[in-house]
DNA sequence: ACGCGACTATAACACAGGTTAATGCAGGCG
DNA sequence: CGCCTGCATTAACCTGTGTTATAGTCGCGT
């Protein structure tokens, strides 16, 4: 547990992500405006706490490369995961607006984040409203993963919803600017995947054996491939709707 | 399902809700411009459909009285409540920034709704910062109840999940305003439960028995009542933060 | 008054997934 | 270089929860 500083912001206008097709184009001076409020650059190596659970906020993040994700324990050592944090995604708006985080978010490989002044969500509202707007349809875009999470979790089989997680992250991935040839990063142990689903790593370990031997997802080397993308949404029961873009900051 | 068209508004000053502890006061000209962005008013019968699944967003509304939910189904019929609405809840936030309800929502009981003008949203945005803030922060405040449900479904045992379902409708309930003496309305079906915990309803039965039998809650006549609140909340393993004030449109 | 549909309640049985335990492998470190 | 620790893997066994079936109650419409 290294107690992190800040880093030198990195700058916005070499935002390796932004450039990105799934990302929305910003106005006149927005850009400027969102480079002005980044105060610093946060690194978290793999495994330790980014933000602590029940922690009052420090800042709102963008996660600029790296994965994490959020979760919640209890007091007996269970714990979910309620969604994976990718490149472009923002955290630290819930603990932000209710004060305290109600989750904790941990780092699944060595991450660097994007950290805004304290102020920022209130002066994003006062100054520009559209970026305000981008803001709560992160929150609400936020919300529709924990819904579609939460479907897997209350509903679907383990076979289900494993391959539904990898369809997901895949896409996720993909839209990150993470996919090279055919495949993404997957840095996530089977424990963090059991997990995200409610599982045991017993079975989930089981389970994506089966989904090997089926020929539809290949993992190895810290990488995920999916053989057949159709037959494997398919078996997940996983229809989404193509994503929009979405606004980055 | 009746097409039901819209009723004349329930004026804004005279709101049953509003007036409750539980609820923010308002600044000058916030009411007054809420109130003139209301158009009117939607009944929705019980077990009838308020926004289908997969629909383009109609309006935003509140719920001003009676109880409903946020749903998802698969295509085979098994269906995950995301979370229930009660009085003071918005809805269709989602919808309206993501183009289309990534879930449904039904009505539990008859229920009555507030409805916004269509580009309620975004006039928010630009006039009224502050207003605009508060929705962030339900948009916040509801994946957060999300979360909550997602940590019963995914590692919370069947007696577990239900103890702190219970809790936690009690809460809010009482912070709606329909607490009396000791009981809330209690308009859930065993099945509306088991849908949103992820169960089965033979086992939901089974466990609400056991909870019943140990004397924890009693549930008659559509009410609940909770007879220890302290060994209810260790059964659940459930502790949560006191609510702050709640912004209502 | 009757029949119907929605809901609660219970029992008997089946199975998906949990638990425990043991093995192997790879990377880090003294 | 050998030891530890974390992770993947597999087997054997067990249990919490799902499934199917049956009955009882209540409210409602005709």
């Amino acid at each position: 547990m290294r107690r992190s500083g800040l880093d030198p912001p990195f700058p916005c206008e070499r935002c390796p992500l932004r450039p990105l097709p799934s990302f929305k184009r910003l106005q006149d001076g927005e850009l400027a405006f969102i480079a002005r409020r980044k105060v610093g650059q946060k690194h978290v190596v793999a495994g330790d706490t980014v933000v602590a659970e029940g922690e009052a906020a420090a800042h709102v993040f963008t996660l600029l490369s790296g994965w994490a994700f959020r979760f919640k324990t209890m007091s007996d050592g269970r714990r979910q995961i309620m969604s994976f944090l990718l490149p472009g995604d923002i955290l630290g708006l819930q603990a932000e607006l209710l004060d305290v985080a109600p989750h904790g978010v941990e780092a699944v490989t060595d991450v660097s984040l994007c950290a805004f002044a304290r102020d920022t969500v209130w002066s994003v509202y006062r100054v520009h409203p559209s970026l305000a707007l981008d803001l709560t349809w992160l929150a609400a875009h936020g919300e529709r993963l924990v819904d579609d999470a939460m479907l897997s979790v209350g509903r679907r089989t383990a076979m289900e919803s494993v391959a539904a997680l990898f369809v997901s992250l895949f896409k996720r991935a993909e839209s990150a600017g993470l996919r090279v040839e055919d495949s993404v990063p997957f840095p996530l142990t089977q424990t963090l995947i059991a997990d995200a689903l409610g599982l045991s790593a017993v079975h989930t370990n089981r389970t994506i054996q089966r989904l090997r031997r089926m020929g539809l997802v290949r993992i190895a080397d810290g990488r995920l491939a999916i053989g057949d993308l159709r037959s494997l949404r398919r078996v997940a029961q996983y229809w989404d709707q193509p994503a929009p873009l979405r606004p980055l900051f």
